[in-house]
RNA sequence: GCCCCCGUAGCCCAAUUGGCAGAGGCGGCCGACUUAAAAUCGGCGCAGUGCGGGUUCGAGUCCCGCCGGGGGCACCA
């Protein structure tokens, strides 16, 4: 074999790669094109260097399903970008004395340029960068609309802190009492910071996951719906003892509020502090020395399990409303602030915490519900066994609820309690307003004028963006103030609405912002008089197909989710959900574990593809397994993804036949093979199951070698027939290799291929072997055509020996017959 | 502790959604070609589906209970 009909990746990719680049096949949404649409992406990369093997995973399968929707003959819109605002930014500026954009830009252009090697099938000419003004002036643009709606809002309130980059955290952003991204235990501070009113959406972000269960991992909706966590309850009102005013208090079970025996406020509340003022020196004195305890600990202590309860008696009383009775009202950290009304009423025989509680500090314990335990036998006594009996029972020491069960006894309560006036139903959520606000430099400047006499004043359009002020000269590191508010020339200002002299708000937003609506930037992302053009958004969005990891679940997903709806209600787009369906690629592991310099196990993308080609790489991507799984790098073989596509690439070398020879003449059987692969494949892709597509492809290529060598050879019109939709199956995996193929097959850009209509004559079989069972067992198999009727087959079945030697001399009790399959005979 | 997902051949994985357990690949073994090797071509399936029950004519697939692995949430009243 002479050099040139070799296969040899590197000189293929050379040939195709400035041919693409010219020709652009991917540029999506002229507007005379008549194709229908369809909008498919990946989540934009953060720049953090080149791309590595987690990204070679998820583009190579967003491509297979843009490429796909392509060959089907849709209007693709594919698009790519930057989340380039972040921390390891301004991490690596500080650590370098470096301008953080200039880190950033290179990191781009080093991305931008592999990607392009790697064939991703991205529109060029819509990529954006957050980074960029011309990006988040429209965060600015949009931070001032929320704020105007009361959607965006600065409060006083303790908030989680890290130490180490020196700036706040959202709730989403403390990963088990640590620091997302760089593990330092997160402790508490309070600030005045700016939020997000997320949970004004609460409802609709859990209520609307319904819509998105055939379309979404179930994962990602069990892992939102927990973040959001509804819990439906009833408050209650309290009076107070030398207190004006009553306390209300949040429970999930009203039902018990007779067993209530004590009340508990949250330490660290203003509630807490309150109450404390009014105790005798002593109280004060603990109460203070407790809660400068509470607020010292970290998020990880707070978190440990089996902590023993502990709390401040505060002296004071509160009064329960159904029975008069005074309950002790005691400060501990158990309780949160912000959760509820920052109060409980304590009922220890029911509640575990509550139990531990009472029985840390010596409070009495009271039964109202009749429980049984799992074997029906009465349950014991919560104050001696410790265990509060927490399941459904029957009332009992609960005046009028006495005999009702839990649930009829909750509502009852609920009509008692909102008939007196001191108490409803009530509904509360786990999630928490998304704090945005951030004391570092590289984000989005939050567009807000502080004015002593106006208060916040947004800054108005015709001023925006408020740019960020040089790197150059301002000290980066985090010192738990804004590197912004060094910047005095930009840092002061005249208010826009009295002219006064005023301060630029310092901090800058948390970079979640940034992709929360970076999809419908997408759509016109050159426009300079709005964030996006809300004609290109009915005609392209929402998103048809997503493609991203599992570790955006909640943050990206629910900020998202949030911002659709919060434009939807500003009339700038018609929909509620960004993302009508969701693929979750898994993670690309070596020996098991995740990929780290640390752990000595780094696989280095750039030397996969120099030593087994793009195509290989990315067809081992594909074939590794179903895509949501995570690949581990020693389980696959990209060597033999290199040997399977020089195999299929040898069959457009040796096609005899001319271009446009009529199929219908050639190899029956391998005709059938390829309308079958064709069919199959599209439904298979439609599915993610990129894996089997794969398969089926190298069953027609093994197929076909076998014609062109030991059958009706290399000139079969059959054999140019499946050549090709091999190279149009495989350019969804390997698309230098698929476009060879289809350039030697004398076409051009394979993929703006359409999928050759499957003839679906050649799909019936002439024959189908029905299988012969009796009593369940095979005995016997059939060849039989596939229109046969039932009748017919159960006679035939039963005159087959292997039949009739298993039914002996029994007799037939039933035939149960799936014509043409399955015949089974019940005998005895 | 609660919730979700997954256990099929030495390994990665298929299985028309209840109908012959095996499509594809990796590895291994055998053969052809070769002076030899590489490359290429051809051939060989080694497990009865983690375990125990149940439903059914029939279960890898559905139900119940375990075991093992992965992930999420976890003082949210």
């Amino acid at each position: 074999m002479t050099d040139e009909h070799r296969y040899k990746f590197r000189a293929i990719e050379d040939r195709w790669l400035p041919v693409w680049e010219e020709r652009q096949p991917f540029r999506s949404g002229r507007e005379d094109d008549a194709r229908p649409t369809k909008y498919v992406l990946d989540m934009f990369p953060y720049p953090s260097g080149d791309l590595h093997m987690g990204h070679a995973e998820a583009y190579a399968l967003g491509d297979v399903i843009a490429r796909h929707w392509v060959q089907k003959g849709f209007n693709v819109l594919h698009p790519i970008g930057w989340d380039s605002f972040g921390l390891p930014a301004e991490n690596a500026a500080i650590k370098r004395g470096v301008d953080p954009a200039g880190w950033t830009e290179d990191n781009i252009a080093q991305q931008l340029s592999s990607m392009k090697r790697y064939a991703c099938s991205f529109d060029w000419d819509r990529v954006l960068m957050t980074h960029r003004s011309d990006y988040y002036h429209w965060n600015q643009w949009i931070f001032t609309r929320l704020f105007e709606r009361g959607l965006a809002y600065r409060k006083h309130s303790n908030v989680n802190w890290c130490p180490k980059d020196q700036t706040v955290l959202a709730n989403e952003q403390v990963v088990g009492g640590l620091c997302e991204r760089c593990d330092t235990p997160v402790t508490k501070k309070k600030l005045n910071q700016w939020y997000f009113k997320v949970t004004e959406y609460a409802d609709e972000l859990l209520d609307g996951l319904e819509d998105l269960r055939e379309t979404w991992p179930s994962k990602v909706i069990a892992m939102q719906r927990n973040w959001i966590g509804r819990s439906r309850g009833a408050d209650v009102t309290f009076e107070i003892e030398g207190r004006e005013q009553p306390i209300t208090i949040y429970t999930t079970r009203p039902d018990t509020l007779h067993g209530a025996t004590f009340m508990v406020v949250a330490a660290d509340s203003d509630l807490a502090a309150e109450l404390a003022t009014g105790a005798d020196a002593a109280t004060q004195d603990a109460f203070a020395t407790y809660v400068e305890k509470v607020k010292g600990e970290s998020e990880i202590d707070r978190l440990a399990t089996d902590r023993p309860k502990t709390g401040v008696f505060l002296q004071r009383y509160g009064i329960n409303p159904v029975n008069g009775e005074r309950l002790p009202i005691w400060a501990s950290d158990y309780v949160l602030a912000d959760y509820g009304h920052g109060a409980i009423m304590a009922v220890p025989a029911h509640d575990q915490r509550d139990l531990d509680f009472a029985r840390a500090m010596s409070l009495p314990v009271r039964v109202v519900l009749d429980c049984r335990d799992d074997a029906g036998e009465p349950f014991g006594d919560p104050a001696a066994t410790g265990v509060a009996a927490t399941g459904d029972g029957v009332l009992v020491n609960s005046g009028s609820l006495d005999g009702l069960e839990k649930a009829a006894a909750i509502e009852a309560i609920v009509a008692e309690l909102s008939a007196a006036g001191t108490g409803d139903a009530a509904t509360n959520y786990r999630l928490r307003d998304w704090l945005i606000s951030r004391q570092r430099y590289w984000g989005t400047p939050i567009p807000i004028i502080h004015c002593e006499a106006c208060g916040e004043v947004p800054v108005p359009d015709d001023q925006l963006p408020v740019k960020l002020p040089n790197a150059e000269g301002l000290d980066l590191k985090p010192k738990g103030q804004s590197p912004l508010a060094a910047a005095s020339d930009w840092v002061n200002t005249t208010c826009p609405r009295c002219d006064a002299p005023a301060l630029r708000d310092t901090d800058t937003m948390d970079t979640f912002v940034d992709s929360s609506w970076y999809f419908l930037r997408y759509l016109s992302p050159g426009k300079t008089d709005g964030p996006f053009d809300v004609e290109e958004a009915k005609r392209w969005a929402p998103i048809d197909q997503y493609v991203g990891g599992v570790t955006h679940a909640i943050l990206h997903l629910l900020y998202s989710r949030f911002f659709t709806k919060a434009l939807r209600d500003m009339g700038m787009i018609d929909f509620g959900e960004p993302f009508t369906a969701l693929l979750n690629q898994g993670m690309v592991l070596m020996d098991g574990s995740a990929m780290s310099k640390s752990r000595g196990n780094l696989v280095r993308l750039s030397e996969q593809l120099d030593e087994f080609g793009v195509d290989a790489v990315r067809l081992t991507m594909a074939f590794a397994g179903p895509p949501e799984d995570d690949i581990d790098w020693a389980d696959v073989s990209p060597a033999g993804s290199q040997k399977f596509l020089a195999r299929a690439w040898r069959l457009a070398r040796d096609v005899e036949s001319a271009p446009g020879v009529d199929a219908a003449t050639g190899d029956a059987a391998l005709r059938a093979v390829t309308h079958k692969a064709l069919a199959e494949s599209q439904e298979l892709v439609e599915g993610f199951k990129f894996n089997v597509v794969v398969a089926r492809t190298m069953e027609l290529v093994n197929a076909t070698r076998k014609v062109i060598d030991s059958g009706a050879g290399p000139a079969d019109p059959a054999v140019r027939e499946a050549a090709e939709a091999v190279a149009i199956l495989l350019s969804l995996f390997a698309p230098y290799t698929a476009e060879d193929m289809w350039s030697m097959l004398g076409h051009s850009d394979v993929a703006l291929a359409t999928y050759p209509a499957v003839d679906r004559s050649l799909l019936v079989e002439e024959t189908v072997t029905c299988i012969v069972q009796v009593m369940g067992k095979v005995r016997d198999r059939l060849e039989v055509p596939p229109g046969i009727g039932q009748d017919e087959l159960r006679s035939l079945a039963l005159e087959t020996d292997g039949a009739k030697r298993a039914i002996g001399d029994a007799s037939i009790r039933t035939v149960i017959v799936k014509a043409p399959r399955l015949v089974n005979i019940v005998i005895g």
